[in-house]
DNA sequence: AAGTGGTCTAGACCACTCC
DNA sequence: GAGTGGTCTAGACCACTTG
């Protein structure tokens, strides 16, 4: 990027940190290595670049960031495979994933009905401490965790969904073909966001890798709040889309 | 969070690392003072916790990730401003913000002609190498650095573009009034990404900070690519929104 | 048991801002 | 010059995985 014409008065005095110019190097290594392939240890790299250990895992943390790298604790730090890119639609996770080659599952982390805290009560429009279903689980694709996803709904309006749901379905068929429930619309947020430690756990990652927050309201035709859902996706393995019309 | 009637496997053996406490007690000072407000310096911060110094800063650095804090090299750290929430549609800058009560403002960091690189060819179906117009700017809101917006243009499209367009003013505004373009639709992708020391800079805010990186292609009605965006947003300070519907 | 990444310490120097 | 956050070092111990 040379260019300029224009320009703000930004002084761009050359300095860049040591760990910059160590991550070039890697992201160099990287180059030769397949997807998959083991990096050296941090350990080793250090010494060949004559830096302190620390230097070397900030460069790491960067390109783990920027999903090049990911790292399994007591395995080593591997060559990632790219990022997903996942289209913001109503209900796609499973088709997307498959459309883009991957194996699609999800696991079941929780499923029963709580009482409904601030956020989510005022999202759904009912009373606070209202009983709350609860379906959270972590969505993967071939066997990697992807996300975190956790629906809220209204017990109250859904009085038989405990009965009728298979936690490790599909929510949407379910809420369709055995409630008669329709989706119209909904208002979706992104934003980043850290994993809390159980999080991170769940998702098999480090609680200081950025992830995306997603929070979705679906409503019916007459306006009423289906669901709220938290979602938290891996910010080094997945992307979203979305088409605009004018 | 308790509640469990289905689990997965997951141990969850409560073990938090030691920076996770600190980032709680640190959360329990910001409640208490008000947006703006100095933290103590780091290096209270550690004695008065008895921990080393690098541990109060990966807890203040997790907290300004999240938006919670925010932090000036010879000045200090401070409470943060709430994140803004910018809607996903066509040409929506200036207007969102004014509606959530933020004065828009822009600065031109660069505006001229270069070979278009592989990537912007592709996105305009150009030849390679083919002259672009690039147009580069801060986004800021109350003076402060929200995002770095680089539009890229066929040249060869546009070719009074250079000579209408103010880098100043409103390329949508220009581009529909000046050379009669219609937005028809537009592609989005969102994923999480880091800043180079420069676009850094430019943000003023610091590499390490994760950011929302978006891309945009939008086209006219027959489908041809009219621009090509790659716009890096602080993801400490905004967030997005998008409506779906059925 | 050995080797890996994850956390933490104690201390140093630099770049920047304010007085 | 004093005080701040930003970078870097050298070393330690822990948690986890694999042989």
């Amino acid at each position: 990027m040379p260019s300029a014409a224009f320009r703000s008065g930004v002084p761009d005095h050359g300095r860049v940190p040591k760990y910059y110019a160590v991550k070039a190097r890697i992201l160099a290594e990287i180059a030769e290595l397949g997807v998959g392939a083991p990096l050296p240890p941090e350990r080793d790299l250090a010494a060949r670049y004559t830096v302190a250990r620390s230097t070397v895992r900030q460069a790491i943390s960067e390109l783990t960031i920027e999903g090049r790298l990911s790292a399994r604790q007591g395995r080593g730090t591997f060559v990632a495979k790219p990022k997903v890119i996942q289209p913001l639609s109503l209900h796609s996770y499973t088709e997307a994933l498959r459309d883009m080659g991957y194996e699609p599952s999800r696991t079941v982390t929780a499923f029963d009905v709580v009482p409904a805290g601030d956020e989510v009560s005022a999202a759904l429009a009912i009373g606070p401490g209202a009983p709350v279903v609860h379906l959270e689980r972590v969505l993967l694709a071939d066997g990697e965790p992807l996300g975190l996803e956790s629906t809220y709904l209204a017990a109250e309006r859904y009085p038989t969904l405990m009965d009728v749901l298979d936690p490790a379905g599909s929510l949407y068929r379910c809420m369709q073909e055995e409630l008669g429930v329709v989706w119209a619309e909904a208002t979706e947020r992104i934003e980043t966001a850290l994993a809390s430690p159980r999080e991170a756990l769940l998702l098999q990652t480090n609680p200081a890798l950025p992830m995306l927050l997603m929070q979705r309201v679906s409503r019916d035709p007459a306006g009423v709040p289906i669901e709220c859902v938290r979602a938290l996706y891996r910010g080094d393995r997945i992307g979203f889309e979305t088409r605009l019309r004018a």
